[in-house]
DNA sequence: CAAAAAATTGACTAAATTACTAGGGATTGG
DNA sequence: CCAATCCCTAGTAATTTAGTCAATTTTTTG
């Protein structure tokens, strides 16, 4: 499979902005800081986000993006293959052509190794995680290391 | 999750020398052109197994690998772990600190994951694999190919 | 209207990792 | 002995990832 740091951001932004959706959208900036990923790779990540029709952006000053649909009909499957295309784990992507156009030895192993982490991925939404203890104790800590910085400190980004 | 080529071809090649394993030791040179892997690659993925004790070497003319235990014994996480390292999915490596010393907000959902990896490809020996019909069938036609090079055609490599 | 806030886009770069090569021993059967 | 085979270490080329930079467009606020 091909799980990077690409897909762990996707999810954990798009987590960040369930748990902080009301009525106004959510700023990219205001991610980037709690969560600790660059602004620019954020924009890039939604962007792929955006063409999938999962979040929609809102443009001017009090804008930011906005989740598409309701959080537990959002699944983890669907943001991760959004942005990093494939959770895949054949060396084929699916083919069966790796060793000189014919199946390799493994083909099938991997294929159902594929499935079985989709299957997983695809039965947990964002409204499942929202739901979770740990996942709502992090937000919080989260959220008050935020005004922590902005009222404390000076910010240094 | 990290499965990369290396892993693959890890199990593709523990899985050539289980189907192709007897009384005599299967060397490395058979491998590679069978599987259509480099050697001195192939070299370096056995010294992994080796030192895990998943296989034991031969030295000297008519040597080679042999698995260490039955095939059945032997499970497929076992092999990505030992020429991987991990198969984990997290960022952190399952220390819960990759947002400055913190877990970050999607820590669980990767340590689930990489459980339902581990799980799956645990409950799978070579044993399984070798008994799958497409498996057969595959290692067949590799086994015809390679009379075909070594009768008909000059060996190009 | 002007200014500012924010998304949007595309090109580019640096770092990391992977896949692979090269070259040399060490062992052992014939 | 000598050829086949394992064994070991470094090094390198290719690929991929993570991230930067700079410019543009749209919309709201004052
Ligand atoms: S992984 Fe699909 S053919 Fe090898
Ligand atoms: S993945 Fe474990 S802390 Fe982020």
């Amino acid at each position: 499979m091909r799980l990077t740091t690409k897909g762990r951001y996707a999810v954990t932004a798009m987590l960040d902005l369930a748990y902080h959706s009301s009525k106004r959208p959510v700023a990219l900036t205001d991610i980037a800081k709690r969560q600790d990923i660059s602004l620019s790779y954020l924009e890039q990540l939604f962007a792929k986000l955006r063409r999938a029709g999962m979040v929609t952006g809102v443009r001017g000053p009090g804008g930011g993006y906005q989740l598409s649909r309701p959080a537990h009909e959002i699944n983890i499957a669907e943001i991760i293959t959004a942005v990093d295309e494939t959770l895949d784990s054949t060396r084929c992507g699916g083919k069966g052509n790796c060793q000189n156009d014919q199946p390799c030895l493994t083909h099938e192993l991997w294929m159902g190794l594929s499935e079985q982490i989709r299957a997983y991925l695809a039965g947990i939404s964002l409204g499942d995680l929202l739901s979770r203890h740990e996942i709502q104790q992090v937000a919080n800590r989260q959220d008050r290391e935020m005004q922590g910085v902005s009222i404390g400190e000076e910010s240094v980004n």
